[in-house]
DNA sequence: ATAATAGTGTCTTTCAGACAGTATGAT
DNA sequence: ATCATACTGTCTGAAAGACACTATTAT
């Protein structure tokens, strides 16, 4: 996430097919050390970017004889969520291009297909789980979170109700004695509960 | 669905691995055939139940070494829903044992864990979305859709406001001079205007 | 008529939004 | 003190639940 917009990390490919191209990052599993799927996806995540122990969850498995022009293939994939004091770290590891996931501009294979699904699933769930919260450093504001849950879910909440709703959720603590620097009136910083996707009953 | 319970259809293997065991349907990708998973999933469907057109959504992929004895695999799950009145000739087409499935009882390969899967999937989006209306015939009265909602969720709802909702919803069309056969009064009959699942903004 | 279920109208309660007002720091 | 943002309290309006009441059929 950078300023109200939700970005997403593409490579630039250097084999074929579709060299020159932007394609999402992916990788083949090994069955010999992945222990499933998403075993490959944080194993690929950290060899890409560094990343590990970072909210990673599996969107779909997008298959057919036309995505990739070497022929009938299906792709598992995850997505993987970058809290905002990673990214730079994350953007030093690797060599890839960061560009909004609502306007990615031109990929190859059936990427632009599997980012709309992405932007779906990202919208949807933002609205009734702590997703947002993931965007964000360990520690935040109610005011950080608010905005993270605004930019996900594309529209402005009202902050008093907002307020009233994150505290019936029980779902974060606050951070004794932690307060953010601030130009102004410092706020109390927060830390999810659970180290886990949290879903709601009911939208934010 | 039966009464209040969601069944699902299990087949005893025959084959090896797990002879005598029950496992959900499946079959192998035909690629010269499949044009994606999904029409894996509905060719499938049909050759084991005859049923075509129906609601049928991918749930997840599943993988690893150890849910199969003959070693690393990974299947794609779907899932499919029986309308009411085609129930009967389905269990006719298929010598299928149609288990509760919320307590399925035991069951080959990692199915148990699938079953889970399905069953938290199914009682999600029944919250928000119009799959109740699938288990239905194409037809059917506003109880029936309630009583639908409330199986699948696994709560009552309030019957005034139940249809105060659906009406706001906007996604059902009278059948013009349809009325259900009843003991009592009859009532009008609806079916759904979009043949596909609808997702709703707030629960119902 | 009575029983049974369908469907409507309305009262009440609960929840979300608006927004004023207070709090606490930097300058 | 003023500015800026954090946070709280309260009013209001909208939505949900409760439930009484009417409607339409079978018997």
């Amino acid at each position: 996430m950078k300023g109200d917009l939700v970005l997403v990390g593409l490579l630039t490919r250097d084999q074929p097919p579709h060299v020159g191209e932007r394609a999402l990052p992916g990788g083949y599993v090994h069955i010999d050390k992945d222990s499933d799927t998403e075993a490959t996806a944080r194993r690929v995540l950290k060899e890409k970017t560094g990343l590990t122990g970072v909210l990673c969850e599996q969107l779909a498995t997008f298959s057919g004889p036309e995505r990739d022009p070497r022929g009938w293939s299906a792709s598992v994939v995850y997505y993987a969520v970058i809290p905002e004091d990673a990214f730079a770290e994350v953007a030093e590891h690797a060599p890839l291009d960061w560009v909004p996931l609502g306007n990615p501009g031109r990929v190859a294979f059936d990427h632009a297909r599997v980012l709309t699904a992405v932007a779906d699933r990202i919208r949807a769930r933002a609205a009734y789980s702590s997703l947002p919260a993931w965007f964000l450093a360990r520690q935040f504001t109610l005011t950080d979170l608010r905005r993270s849950y605004e930019v996900l879910i594309g529209a402005p909440l009202n902050d008093s109700a907002f307020r009233r709703k994150i505290n019936e959720l029980d779902m974060l603590e606050p951070v004794e004695g932690a307060k953010s620097k601030s130009t102004a009136r410092p706020a109390q910083l927060y830390r999810l509960k659970e180290p886990r996707l949290t879903l709601f009953d009911r939208t934010i």
